[in-house]
DNA sequence: ATAGAAGTTTCTAAATTTGGAAACTTTTGA
DNA sequence: TCAAAAGTTTCCAAATTTAGAAACTTCTAT
């Protein structure tokens, strides 16, 4: 798809700031905490296909049936932070935490 | 510490494996899943650290008391995603979740 | 088109987390 | 040294997650 000379190409920072707004703004946050919230959801489904793995199989991995790895494909926001490493375990996936600092004030009071 | 002829510096992977295990074995296995169960506790209390403000005033930010915070900075395992998410955004921190598919061949049966 | 595989939803009970409140312990700074 | 601040632990009840089981829905391959 070409355009006028604009360039094309976006980090995606810079996509987010531009569409959503800047770090900080209400709607950036709302955004970023969406996402966190249904990314190890999807994080599981991927895994799990990238393995080759129905539900089912990881159920047997995980010791469970399948319908919790399919609760747990949909939200996993609610699950517990054992039960997410238990699943990635099972799914023989290391995952790891990032935490990035933002540079703004705190408020409280 | 001088030693002779021995490089001085290692990634953390090469030391995990000289000192634990190489991925893969039981014992690098249970190293990597202890450190994931408590490394979350351990973010919260360093950022919270770094932003200076004690478990009281992290628990007005987030809406609770300082005992929740005591109990999430000591085990934050059993805690759900979104509460640790909660506690985050309250700290205006961005965590990122990062998975490793290990080459592996998955067991089951 | 269709049957079986795969995935989803619902209901239920047990297990566990969340949070308050208060007592207790440790740390800190004067 | 000591009092206050900061952090921890315990008890309790409400809220929520976990998991099984089964019914239901969607997907897939023939």
């Amino acid at each position: 798809m070409a355009t006028k000379g604009k360039p094309m190409t976006y980090s995606l920072s810079e996509m987010k700031d531009e569409f959503i707004g800047k770090t900080g703004t209400k709607k950036r946050d709302a955004y970023e905490h969406e996402l966190s919230m249904e990314v190890l959801s999807y994080m599981i489904k991927k895994v799990r296909q990238e393995r080759n793995l129905t539900q089912e199989q990881l159920g047997q991995l995980v010791g469970v049936q399948k319908a919790q790895i399919s609760k747990l494909e949909s939200s996993a926001n609610s699950a517990t932070i054992g039960t997410i490493l238990k699943v990635f375990k099972a799914l023989k996936a290391e995952i790891s935490f990032h935490v990035k600092i933002e540079n703004r004030k705190l408020q409280f009071g």
